[in-house]
RNA sequence: GACCCCGUAGCUCAGCAGGAUAGAGCAUCAGAUUCCUAAUCUGAGGGUCACAGGUUCGAAUCCUGUCGGGGUCACCA
C-alpha cells in the first residue's frame, strides 16, 4: 500500500464532491495535488496542497476551500484529525486502525513491498562499465560499475525487464597496442629476451600468463609470421583474457552483465551494422559532406581543414555536427556508437540508459541525437553521468599514477574493505557530485560508518527475533510462521500505542514514495539515504528502550505486546532487506 | 570561446517534476549509561541555501545573468 497514492485518490473525490458545478475546472488542476509527509511532524502525517492549487481555477479563496474539502474529508474513517493551516495547507492526521491496517498490508505484501510497477514490463538497456579490455578494472572503473548495477536493480524492482549490457571496445589503435604487448610477453614465454616494454604498450603483469598461454596454443609458429599476422591471433588471445579478468572483477562487487557486446563485432559480424546505422541516417536526410570549424580552446597543431562525413547531430541539439570517418577512411569511434545503439534499437529497445564517467560529459548530446536519429525519434537514451572517485586512507589522499601502472585496482579495493561497504558508500552520494572514499573510514564497524550503521540495524532486527524464540513469552505456536507468510490480522497490532512506533510506522510508509522517485530520477542514492534514516529512526527505538524497559520489542508480561512490536520489527526487517537488495549490499543476519 | 556538473551549518553532504520555521552526520558544548548487541545514548548552539534579477499566492528548488570550483571540446577510445 502507498499511503500517499491512497489518500491523492480520496483528496482528489473529495475535491470532486465539493466542486460538483466546477467539477470540469478543478478536475484540470487535480494533476497538481499531492499528498505528502510534512516536513515539520507536529503539522500531522499527511499534508496536502490540494486547496492551493485548485483556488485559482475555481475561482475561490485557498482557506475556503480548505475548509470545505476538510469537511468532505471529515467523514473519512480512516483520519483522526484534520485541520488547516498556513495559507491553505490540509493537515490529516490518520486513525492508529489505519495504521494497523497498513502495516498488515505491508507483512502481505512482504519483499514487494514498496516496489511498484511503474516498469509494467517494458524493456530497459542499461549499459554499464564498457572498459577497454586492455587490464583489470581500475578504481576509475568502479563508481559507474555499481551505480549502474543499482539503477539496474532498481528498474528491476519498479517492474522493468532489463538487461544489463557491457560494450567491449576491442576496436582501434588500444587492442592493436595490447595485442604487441601480448606478443611480446609471447616472446618472453619462449625463452627470448625482451627488454623493457615500449612506451605506449601496456607493462602489466597481467599479460605474462597470456603469452604464456599463446605460446601453449602456437608454439613458435607467430614468431615466422609479419605482424599483420599475427597481430589478430595475439590480440584475440588477449582480449580474451583481459575480458575473463574483468568479468572476475566485477563478480566480486557482485555485478554480472547479461549480454556482452564486442565493438569488433560491429564490422565483422554477419552484417556491416556501423554501414547499415550510416545508411539509416542517410536515408533520413542525416549525413552530409562539409568542413567543421576547427575546435576551440586548446591550440591543435595537426588540425586539417578537410572535406569530411558528417552526422546532422546539431539537429537533436549537439553543438555541432559530428565526423563519421577518419582521415583514413576508418569509421570513428562514434560511427561504431552510433551503430551500436542502432543495434539495441533493432532488438527491441526505445528505452536505453548509458552510465558513464565525468570525462564523457562532453559525449552526452551525440549520443542522445544519435539514439534519435538511428530511431527516427521513437526511441531515447538516457545518460547518467557519474563524477570522479578520491581515494583515501584515513584523511589523507592516496597517490595514483597510471604513467608508472602503479594505479589502483578495483581488485586490490574489493580484497581490502569488501564488496558491501563499497558499494553502499559508492551509492551514497548522488552521482553528479564527486565522491571521496576513504579505505579507514568504509571498514570502521562505528555508527560513524553508513554501511555498518545500515547493516547492523537490520542485523538487530533478527536479533530481537532471536532473542524471542528464547524469551519466557508465550507468543503461541503459530505466529512466528504466521508473521513469516504475511498473515497478520489487525488484531495483532492494535496493542501498539508508543509514538515511536508510529513514527517507524510513518517511515516505513515513506518506502514506495522514495522507490518511486528513485526509479523516475534513476537515483538509487535516495534508496541509500533512506535506508539510513530508517535505521536511525530503527536505533533511536531501540535505545529508547534503553531508557525506559517497557518500551522494548520483547515484553516478558504481555504476549500480545511483543507480538504487535515484533510485527514491526518484520516490517523494518523486510524493507531493509528489500532496500540493501535493490543496492546490491548484503542484509547480513548477524554481526559480530 | 562553447558545452556539462557543482556552489546549502566550521567540515562532509541530503533536500531540487515549487510548499509551511531549510535537515542529517562529523566537530563543539552540556548531560546520561547495572537493562532486548555500549559496535554508546539524550539534548543544545550553529544558515544572507555563492550573488543579482525574473516567474509565482509561495523559490534552496524553475528561468536569465554574474562570480567561483571541476570536467570536456575534429581525427583517440
Amino acid at each position: 500500500m502507498n499511503v500517499f497514492e491512497v489518500f491523492t485518490e480520496r483528496v482528489i473525490a473529495a475535491v470532486g464532491r465539493v466542486a460538483q458545478e466546477a467539477f470540469a475546472v478543478a478536475e484540470q488542476g487535480t494533476e497538481k495535488i499531492v499528498v505528502e509527509p510534512p516536513r515539520d511532524p507536529s503539522h500531522g502525517e499527511l499534508s496536502t496542497n490540494a486547496a492551493m492549487v485548485l483556488a485559482k481555477p475555481l475561482q475561490v479563496k485557498p482557506r475556503d476551500l480548505a475548509e470545505k474539502l476538510a469537511e468532505a474529508l471529515g467523514a473519512d474513517p480512516d483520519i483522526e484529525t484534520i485541520d488547516i493551516a498556513g495559507p491553505g495547507f490540509i493537515n490529516i492526521t490518520l486513525t492508529r486502525n489505519f495504521w494497523h491496517r497498513f502495516l498488515a498490508s505491508l507483512l502481505e505484501a512482504g519483499a514487494r513491498f514498496g516496489r511498484g510497477n511503474r516498469g509494467q514490463g517494458q524493456a530497459v538497456n542499461v549499459e554499464y562499465v564498457s572498459a577497454n579490455p586492455t587490464g583489470p578494472l581500475h578504481i576509475g572503473h568502479c563508481r559507474g560499475s555499481v551505480l549502474g548495477d543499482a539503477i539496474a536493480n532498481l528498474l528491476e524492482a519498479a517492474g522493468y525487464r532489463v538487461t544489463r549490457e557491457f560494450y567491449i571496445n576491442d576496436a582501434g589503435a588500444q587492442v592493436d597496442a595490447l595485442g604487441r604487448s601480448a606478443y611480446l610477453r609471447y616472446r618472453q614465454a619462449l625463452g627470448q629476451d625482451i627488454a623493457a616494454i615500449p612506451e605506449g604498450l601496456y607493462p602489466g603483469d597481467y599479460l605474462i600468463p597470456v603469452g604464456v598461454s599463446l605460446a601453449e596454443k602456437n608454439g613458435s609458429s607467430l614468431l615466422a609470421m609479419p605482424e599483420e599476422e599475427w597481430l589478430p591471433i595475439t590480440r584475440a588471445g588477449a582480449i580474451e583474457a583481459m575480458m575473463e579478468i574483468i568479468k572476475d572483477d566485477l563478480g566480486a562487487l557482485n555485478i554480472r552483465h547479461d549480454v556482452f557486446y564486442s565493438e569488433r563485432s560491429l564490422t565483422t559480424g554477419p552484417t556491416d551494422r556501423i554501414a547499415e546505422a550510416v545508411q539509416s541516417l542517410r536515408d533520413r536526410g542525416l549525413i552530409y559532406v562539409g568542413r567543421l570549424p576547427p575546435p576551440k580552446g586548446q591550440t591543435a597543431e595537426d588540425w586539417e581543414d578537410r572535406d569530411q562525413t558528417l552526422f546532422r547531430s546539431t539537429q537533436f541539439g549537439d553543438d555541432r555536427d559530428r565526423p563519421l570517418m577518419k582521415s583514413d577512411g576508418s569509421y570513428t569511434y562514434f560511427a561504431g556508437d552510433i551503430a551500436y545503439h542502432y543495434d539495441k534499437f533493432l532488438r527491441g529497445f526505445s528505452h536505453m540508459i548509458d552510465v558513464l564517467g565525468a570525462d564523457h560529459s562532453g559525449y552526452v548530446k551525440r549520443l542522445r541525437a544519435a539514439v534519435a536519429g538511428v530511431s527516427g525519434g521513437t526511441a531515447s537514451v538516457d545518460v547518467q553521468i557519474c563524477q570522479l572517485v578520491r581515494l583515501f586512507r584515513g584523511g589523507e589522499p592516496v597517490k595514483m599514477s597510471k604513467r608508472t601502472g602503479d594505479f589502483v585496482t578495483l581488485r586490490e579495493v574489493v580484497d581490502e574493505v569488501g564488496a558491501d561497504p563499497i558499494r553502499f558508500m559508492m551509492i551514497f552520494r548522488k552521482s553528479d557530485a564527486p565522491l571521496d572514499f576513504d579505505f579507514q573510514k568504509v571498514t570502521e564497524q562505528s555508527k560513524d560508518n553508513p554501511v555498518f550503521y545500515v547493516q547492523y540495524a537490520h542485523a538487530r532486527t533478527c536479533s530481537v527475533f532471536r532473542q524471542a524464540a528464547e524469551a519466557d513469552v508465550d507468543l503461541g505456536a503459530e505466529f512466528r510462521s504466521d508473521l513469516a507468510a504475511g498473515r497478520v490480522d489487525e488484531e495483532y497490532l492494535k496493542p501498539l500505542a508508543d509514538p515511536g512506533e508510529y513514527a517507524l510506522l510513518r517511515r516505513l510508509a515513506d518506502y514506495p514514495r522514495i522507490v518511486d522517485a528513485a526509479v523516475g530520477a534513476q537515483e538509487p542514492h535516495r534508496i541509500a539515504f533512506y535506508l539510513y534514516e530508517l535505521a536511525g529512526d530503527f536505533h533511536f527505538q531501540w535505545n529508547r528502550g534503553k531508557d525506559r524497559g517497557e518500551l522494548r520489542f520483547i515484553n516478558h508480561e504481555q504476549a500480545s505486546l511483543t507480538r504487535a512490536r515484533l510485527a514491526l520489527i518484520h516490517a523494518i526487517n523486510l524493507v531493509l532487506s528489500s532496500g540493501l537488495a535493490i543496492l546490491g549490499v548484503r542484509a547480513p543476519e548477524e554481526m559480530r
